[in-house]
DNA sequence: AGCACA
């Protein structure tokens, strides 16, 4: 019937209305900071910021026709402007006549946050780097992940944290450390703790990373929806950079029916692993992106391809050790090959070995490649100590081995390669030198034969252990990392990567 | 810098 249509969106005058709106106000302004500007001229009795898509609108609502009419009348005249935050904002009569605040339940914090991961390859990012990310404020509950609009890549997760606390990660310093000052300044962040997070220095993103706790936020939890995180230094070298967007849920609690590679409930660990994440073999899980994943163990079994020279238990023990102490292991013959069951105190560590220590060689020249995976044991039975399965444990142990173990084992080349001819006939015995090290690579023994292929090891710098506790001859010939440089891997965090820092 | 919400 009536022609609205045709009317402008925006008109030079107003209808005066008891509701006013606001434009060009700074992203972090309050609502209390709204009553503020309008109670000279009245009662305010309601008020929405963050509003619009940049969140620099607003609106004031009076009890008062008449006071919303004083406070434009003011403005319109006054030769200072209205401001929030040194910043001028811009007022007029709102077309409506009262603020609707439609809260919802999404708009209370709860303990459930609703994460939208942007980026080109959202998708790719897998379920244990979220939870590793947001492991980093706290015990993470549950995890599911769902897709919203195909098309746009966006993956969702809830998460049920104990706590609100919020990370800030950026690659520009200054632009963290401003965002906090100006949150600590912030009314609405009731004693916000910043703390440096304890890996910082080993990423070496220094101020860059801060945690905020976040009490009371009461106010505007849109301030949580504004929060960006980019985590892209967390991503494996192929993917792009993510960021996360994050608000509230309205859950409450999230129903985790399977461990899955779509979720996951880190409160109970006998939850069964969803059908359609299991193998042929009944044992691994699938990723977010699709990757196999076994189910994590303290125990990993390691299996020997390439086998040309001998790989003993002391050699074993030595390349496992450095990403900490090994309780036990268990050698054993299968399909014509060596396999070696290799237990650590917790998973953590084995993660970690198992990480570092996939695909590489223990001896250069491609020798030796291991292949880890995680066992079904977690605590390895061991009957007898002897050249094939050895608790390290027991003191006696230590007592009938002592260090430097490896070097007493005799080194046998297995099928002794023709190209690399190696024995160790080629070292002279003496005492002070073990004579029968298994040395494919040159260089730990003066006087020792060059051998094609070789490069010192970087077994040294050895994180778990003190300075001295391996011998120097350790330090050369057994394996080298290349693309870990040397050093196995912080457990708690991945490594900084520069080239993914935008 | 120009009117909100699921």
């Amino acid at each position: 019937m009536s022609s609205v249509s045709s009317q402008p969106q925006f008109r030079l005058t107003q209808p005066p209305s008891k509701v006013l709106h606001l434009r060009n106000l700074p992203w972090e302004c309050t609502e209390e900071e709204l009553v503020e500007l309008g109670k000279p001229f009245g009662k305010v009795v309601n008020t929405k910021c963050n509003v619009g898509p940049n969140r620099n609108q607003a609106f004031i609502e009076f009890s008062d026709l008449n006071q919303a009419i004083a406070m434009i009348s003011y403005y319109a005249s006054s030769s200072e402007p209205a401001q929030v935050r040194g910043k001028t904002v811009y007022l007029q009569y709102s077309n409506r006549q009262e603020i609707v605040n439609n809260k919802t339940t999404a708009d209370v914090g709860g303990n459930v946050l609703l994460v939208t991961i942007e980026g080109a390859d959202a998708r790719l990012v897998s379920i244990d780097v979220l939870h590793l990310v947001f492991s980093a404020f706290g015990f993470v509950h549950k995890i599911t992940t769902f897709e919203k609009t195909a098309g746009f890549q966006v993956c969702m997760l809830k998460l049920i944290y104990p706590t609100y606390r919020c990370l800030l990660v950026s690659t520009q310093a200054h632009s963290v450390s401003d965002l906090c000052r100006r949150w600590c300044n912030s009314p609405m962040l009731k004693l916000p703790l910043l703390q440096k997070m304890p890996w910082m220095e080993e990423t070496s993103l220094g101020d860059s990373c801060l945690i905020v706790d976040m009490f009371e936020l009461s106010v505007t939890d849109d301030l949580v929806t504004s929060l960006i995180l980019h985590f892209s230094y967390l991503l494996p070298e192929h993917l792009g950079p993510c960021t996360l967007r994050i608000t509230y849920s309205a859950h409450t609690d999230l129903s985790v029916k399977f461990q899955s590679h779509r979720s996951r409930d880190y409160t109970n660990a006998n939850l069964p692993v969803a059908p359609s994440a299991i193998d042929a073999n009944g044992m691994f899980s699938v990723g977010l992106d699709g990757k196999k994943l076994e189910p994590e163990s303290n125990v990993l079994l390691a299996s020997i391809e390439n086998m040309q020279y001998a790989v003993t238990l002391d050699v074993l023990h030595m390349v496992f050790s450095s990403f900490g102490p090994v309780q036990k292991i268990a050698m054993f013959d299968k399909n014509g090959g060596l396999q070696a069951l290799i237990q650590y105190p917790d998973v953590q560590t084995a993660v970690v070995a198992k990480e570092a220590l996939e695909g590489h060689c223990i001896y250069d020249g491609g020798f030796c490649k291991l292949h880890l995976s995680y066992s079904r044991h977690s605590d390895l039975s061991i009957k007898v100590n002897n050249d094939r399965s050895r608790d390290y444990t027991i003191p006696n142990t230590v007592m009938m081995n002592p260090q430097p173990s490896i070097l007493g084992q005799q080194p046998v080349a297995t099928h002794g390669p023709p190209a690399h001819p190696y024995t160790g006939a080629h070292f002279a015995p003496t005492t002070e030198h073990h004579p029968m090290m298994p040395q494919p690579s040159a260089g730990w023994a003066t006087g020792g034969p060059p051998v094609p292929h070789s490069m010192p090891a970087q077994m040294n710098n050895n994180p778990y252990l003190p300075p001295g506790t391996m011998p120097p001859q350790m330090g050369h010939g057994m394996m080298q990392m290349p693309s870990h440089g040397g050093l196995p891997h912080a457990p708690a965090m991945p490594p900084y990567r520069p080239g993914h820092m935008q």
